[in-house]
DNA sequence: AAACCGCACAACCGCTATAAG
DNA sequence: CCTTATAGCGGTTGTGCGGTT
């Protein structure tokens, strides 16, 4: 999920790098209007966030943009590593991993938000296919992409066309459908139309007749699913 | 209009590897 | 070496949202 909040305080933090951070987090603290919402949509975490007693108690679930900022700053001045002791020294009631996951898949100043461009998804793709579910050194290979990203892309989207053409992801029949078909028709999009959707990948692959008989169902489930990309 | 359902994605969990003391 | 802390990885879960019934 991914709430209208969550969205600014993301992009509070998307375009920032400490050196130059005055800006953004000016930005970011224009979101803090928005707080009281953010409360309402998350009680438990609102009410967590109040118990200013109870130091020891850890906040889990979404960050709050209030959060968002403590670390951001924290992390202009100070820089990131070591993480519980950061979590503790900026005064965020989080676990050390879940600030330096926070910061990396989303804080961070060169990540990368929104669709997959054509290129993006070929070489995920590519890269799947010799080494797995590797993903954070697949994620090396995309800049301001996330490992976590890439990993959701692969669940909701990839083995979605798997279950469509009712075969497994690491079936041989499902990586020739990718090999042959599906990345060169990538490939050919990568390659005119530079980044946009991938309409009218399913149906050439339909064209070429080569999933036929007992497939034309899930070819159009998946003409579907690919035209909500 | 309401109930339901599936999707998308942020966040968490358990585990392993590595570094530091 | 052994222990402890930290970083990182991959799998899984929780939940808001939009679409459908």
């Amino acid at each position: 999920m991914e709430t209208a909040l969550q969205q600014s305080a993301a992009t509070a933090g998307g375009g920032m790098r400490p050196a130059g951070a005055a800006t953004t987090v000016k930005k970011a603290r224009q979101e803090l209007e928005l707080e009281q919402e953010r409360e309402l949509r998350f009680p438990q975490a609102a009410a967590a966030a109040d118990q200013g007693g109870l130091d020891e108690e850890l906040r889990r679930g979404p960050w709050t943009v209030d959060e968002d900022l403590t670390l951001i700053n924290y992390i202009a001045d100070h820089g990131e590593g070591r993480w519980n002791a950061l979590a503790r020294a900026a005064g965020l009631k989080r676990t050390g991993k879940s600030c330096r996951l926070r910061w990396l898949n989303y804080l961070r100043p060169d990540v990368k938000r929104g669709d997959f461009t054509a290129d993006e998804q070929l070489l995920i793709l590519d890269l799947h296919s010799r080494w797995g579910n590797r993903w954070s050194k697949i994620a090396a290979h995309l800049p301001g992409r996330t490992d976590n990203e890439i990993k959701n892309y692969w669940r909701t989207r990839v083995q979605k066309h798997a279950k469509q053409l009712n075969c497994d992801v690491n079936s041989k029949r499902f990586k020739d459908a990718m090999r042959f078909l599906w990345m060169p028709r990538l490939a050919e999009r990568a390659a005119t139309a530079a980044d946009q959707d991938l309409t009218g990948w399913v149906q050439g692959f339909s064209d070429d007749g080569i999933l036929s008989g007992s497939s034309s169902d899930s070819l159009w489930s998946l003409d579907d699913i690919w035209r909500m990309q």
